[in-house]
DNA sequence: ACATTACGTCAGCCTTGTTGACATTCCAAG
DNA sequence: CTTGGAATGTCAACAAGGCTGACGTAATGT
């Protein structure tokens, strides 16, 4: 790995390089999902009413298809997980004011503490990460995840920021 | 981010910036697997076979209880994309010669095409995000992917470099 | 001889993705 | 103002790929 880690050379990256990367994100995605998951088995919720939960946790009032572009799935998939929730009382749909076809999503009380137990853990899960790499390697870390990141899909990103 | 930028510095790191972290990895997992998919979708076979053709390749002869434990699924999962592998001719399962209990698997030439098909369009994928990254970039994602993985399979994946 | 290990298989379940069909709402063209 | 099309969201049915449990068979180890 001496090319990668010499800053001005050019990026000399054998097959089998590349290939280790690759099985890193595969092994690493493994342990990212991990403590959540924890949380959740047992709950009547998997993985699909995390990623749900999460971004209707970081932009409330966002409206389905919105969500919809974000989790990349088709809204019959979003809409099954999307009902279980609202039954059970941890997201409220209300009908856009604008526009009645919309439906806005928030959090209930019940539904924002589940959240935070479930971001709690995946930050601390991170943060030990990030402390064992060290500050230096985590800025490279992001970087590497920014490009990765397909285009259209970090415009998206980016528009969640403004609301 | 500057104090994640500066080298000596404490790593302090707000919760906002661990949730896009987070929401990084997210995003960037599904650039990571779409290059792959894209070729299998059409032919029967899914991300399931691709795990099992790329570890297979990796290291060939392989038992079944290794490449169990290496994709942390059950055999009955396993087997179930292993059978159709093999029915089509692209893996084959040679009965063990000291333990004739094992099955030690190895891709056909066929296996191998596809495979050669598969790691090229995600190495090719690879290539691109890291050459945007550029090499620092590249150094620090890996140590915090190492970071980022389960310790147990950290020892099972540098046993995987000798056999 | 007997328990254990490695592997395969059948059956059945759950989550989470898919498509297709449909109701409601909005908007713009006639 | 009406009406047809587009957008939004819901219901139904199906497929992939996880899971558990139970069982069979062959080979190995004690």
């Amino acid at each position: 790995m001496s090319e990668v880690h010499t800053g001005e050379s050019l990026l000399f990256l054998t097959d089998e390089q590349l290939r280790q990367g690759i099985e890193a994100v595969f092994f690493a995605y493994r342990g990212f999902t991990s403590a959540p998951d924890q949380i959740l088995e047992g709950m009547a919720y998997g993985r699909a009413h995390h990623r749900a939960i999460h971004f209707i946790a970081r932009a409330p009032g966002m409206n389905v298809n919105r969500l919809l572009a974000i989790l990349g799935v088709t809204k019959q998939s979003l809409n099954r997980v999307l009902r279980t929730l609202i039954e059970d009382g941890l997201v409220e749909s209300r009908v856009g004011r604008a526009d009645k076809r919309e439906r806005h999503l928030y959090l209930t009380e019940e539904g924002a503490a589940l959240e935070g137990r479930l971001s709690e853990a995946q930050r601390a899960w991170m943060r030990a990460a990030y402390r064992k790499a060290g500050p230096d390697a985590v800025t490279g870390f992001r970087q590497v995840l920014e490009a990765m990141m397909d285009p259209e899909l970090r415009r998206l990103y980016a528009g969640l920021r403004e609301g």
